[in-house]
DNA sequence: CATGGTTTGTTTGAGCCACGGACGAAGTAG
DNA sequence: CTACTTCGTCCGTGGCTCAAACAAACCATG
């Protein structure tokens, strides 16, 4: 009987837990620098000499790492200078959003190989969707023949609470999909690890190693789409709650004299600035903006930030009235979780500063606190902000060792 | 240069880490167990018999553990059991609310051993306020003789947010009180370690340790006075977010359309169920309920649970809508955090049921989300949760090895 | 250009911790 | 009384890290 079979395992370390966790100290510091030596590791990371060269040789091995040029004397020997392979492993992100398939090949630095995505309507029809989802995995993964070896796995964000380790997504929120295994399907055909997360969970884990909340141990990336929905970094991991299902900031009650919800609550955040709601309120505004731009028969979030860019006064008051409603539940969640950074993502944060600047005025007129002052709202510089997540979660499967390990190379011989 | 003064000693172990580690957990188990042999140990925790014996042996000497009566036999040679001592180390804890000063004296096992409580106007008089903890603390230890050599330490729960590791308070809660410090003071008086954290936080802290959020990874301490304030455990740990400011549930906005507060925000749950606004909303109803039993000029928190206790109507209707006001700030926070307890405090909630019910009913409203309707909403059953909390804060540093031991022994040898 | 001092990277022996197996002690069942 | 089981302890082994010694490579200097 293993140690990891065992009661406890999971609070108990062994020396093999703590081999492991020293290895991955020391890969992450030649992760974060461009290049660096021996010795310069063994400073930084407090480990002998001896302990770093031995590890460094097990990170060759695995290929995950090479020596490269040499570096300036200091008075002595010139050290040897090791740098990280980033495409020694790469990962497939999918991402499954309510009107869309996104399919991305990445490498361990974030950088975007392939991509690839495609409009359609996923919510009633999961097969379709896993199908085409495959057909895109396989332009990603097959064309450029020798990346397979190098294939950690397969991440999926999918736009529902998924159960932590599954991907079963909340029946309440897409029926269809009940009962449909996506990673055991994806498993069967392209026979590597697969991973299932919420969408905003994936963008937050993306935002954290890759984009802009990098080095914050409390963040959280809010995507604004059809509904509103949260991924939280706290205490610099990932949070998802007793059963999965944190983060539905949607049902927010913002005015309970407001319109009512599916939840029973009445001015949820979903019902105020969802997506069919502010597309509504241009329709309700239309006649008070008679010049404006924005087609009333093809309204989509697309035209409308297309719209406010452009200077369209009624798509500005629609993307502001948005903005200044979601300052209000961002401030409510600064003032319970004290965060560093919040990451907007979805579509309509590409309209920018007419999004934000109603926001971070909302959030001023509450700067009181220090808990909302001293942080920071930012857009996601990513448009595949989620897709990159996605890919994140294999990254992070593998290097907490769950299923798969980064440093093993039995495959990588091929 | 020790591994501990090292960069990256947060996350690297050494040997003595994973050794510490696992006498945490044989101690754990211990605790957990009314009587436990070596071998049930071994069993439970995965460690080889002769390792547990090392270990014991250790616990042994530094008097945490005694070995008692002996087990039956399971056909073969019987155990000898083990039990935690449970008084063979106190910790002292401390509540400051904005009107009154606790003190208890706190075993192992969050039995109060001494209690004393003394109503006091904190708010602009920090000095007095230390001056009482401070003969508090000396009755509690002092009188019972042999005590003083068993004391790990001193906790404080003060009523704002506090900066971590410190007892500096958020200046615009308690202006009175910037620039005191209450660690400093209490350690030159009583010469061992003193640690200070927010009231919320630290009743958290009691009640996932010793009350209704035991076992629980995720749960909520919510202090129910005069303002509202939020203590978080997650995935096991404390939260106290970036700065320590986490936790300001009082400032959640419940309806934009309210009464304005000093945040900036409109209908603060603060100005909506905080003492002062209840207390006013008895006297705005008094005459629609012309036989109350409420003295108007008598008015508190305290009277008012009595009348409600008693059958008086308007008492009922302003508690009853406390709690369903109270239902609301929850279920956001519930759809944010998917907990799986929230614990209940302040002096609001001994009117038990009355509060309780409108709270859940409010709840129920909204239980389509799993999120709300698999979590539990109770009230604390001590009604000195802070007291009991802000000691725990001091086992929890020792168990953690910050700054005291609870393995050394050094100390209790006297 | 030879020499000494430095820095880098590797090798080797020792220490710490947990484990497994052997052993005596202390029971039970027949 | 004997065979068998369980409990707790003792001792040798193995895994991992460290410190010290060592070899390689480089700079400065006379």
């Amino acid at each position: 009987m293993s140690r990891s079979d065992r009661p406890y395992s999971g609070d108990v370390l062994d020396a093999q837990a703590i081999r492991f966790s020293h290895r991955s100290v020391v890969l992450r510091k030649i992760w974060d620098s461009e290049a660096i030596s021996r010795a310069d590791l063994a400073r930084a990371t407090g480990f002998s000499r001896s302990t770093i060269s031995a590890i460094v040789g097990e990170l060759l091995g695995a290929g995950l790492v090479v020596e490269t040029r040499r570096g300036a004397s200091r008075g002595g020997r010139r050290p040897i200078l090791l740098e990280l392979v980033s495409d020694s492993r790469v990962m497939v992100g999918v991402e499954i959003g309510g009107g869309h398939v996104s399919c991305a090949l990445v490498d361990l630095r974030g950088r975007v190989l392939e991509h690839v995505s495609q409009d359609f309507d996923t919510r009633d029809r999961p097969q379709e969707t896993i199908d085409i989802a495959a057909t895109m995995i396989r332009r990603c993964v097959l064309e450029p023949a020798p990346i397979r070896p190098r294939l950690l796995g397969i991440g999926v964000g999918l736009p529902a609470p998924v159960a932590p380790g599954t991907s079963e997504t909340l029946a309440l929120v897409l029926p269809a999909w009940e009962g449909v295994d996506v990673i055991q399907q994806l498993e069967a055909r392209f026979r590597v690890p697969v991973f299932a997360d919420n969408d905003a969970n994936a963008g937050m884990r993306g935002e954290a190693r890759w984009g802009a909340a990098q080095g914050c141990e409390h963040a959280a990336f809010i995507k604004v789409a059809t509904g509103i929905g949260a991924g939280f970094r706290l205490g610099g991991q990932l949070f998802s709650g007793h059963q999965g299902f944190a983060g539905e900031l949607g049902h927010m009650s913002i005015d309970t004299s407001g319109p009512p919800c599916v939840c029973g609550l009445n001015g949820c955040l979903n019902v105020v600035v969802g997506t069919p709601p502010l597309l509504d309120r241009c329709r309700i505004r239309r006649s008070r903006y008679p010049d404006t731009l924005l087609d009333l028969d093809k309204l989509s979030v697309a035209s409308l930030v297309q719209a406010a860019l452009q200077g369209d006064s009624l798509a500005r008051e629609v993307v502001g009235y948005a903005g200044s409603t979601l300052g209000i539940a961002i401030a409510n969640v600064l003032n319970l979780l004290n965060l560093e950074r919040v990451v907007l993502g979805g579509r309509i944060t590409r309209a920018g500063d007419h999004l934000l600047g109603p926001l971070q005025a909302s959030l001023n007129e509450r700067a009181l606190s220090p808990a909302i002052s001293e942080s920071t709202v930012v857009i996601s510089e990513n448009d595949q902000a989620v897709c990159l997540g996605a890919a994140c979660l294999v990254l992070e499967a593998a290097l907490a060792e769950q299923r798969i390990s980064i440093f093993s190379k039995e495959d990588m011989a091929a």
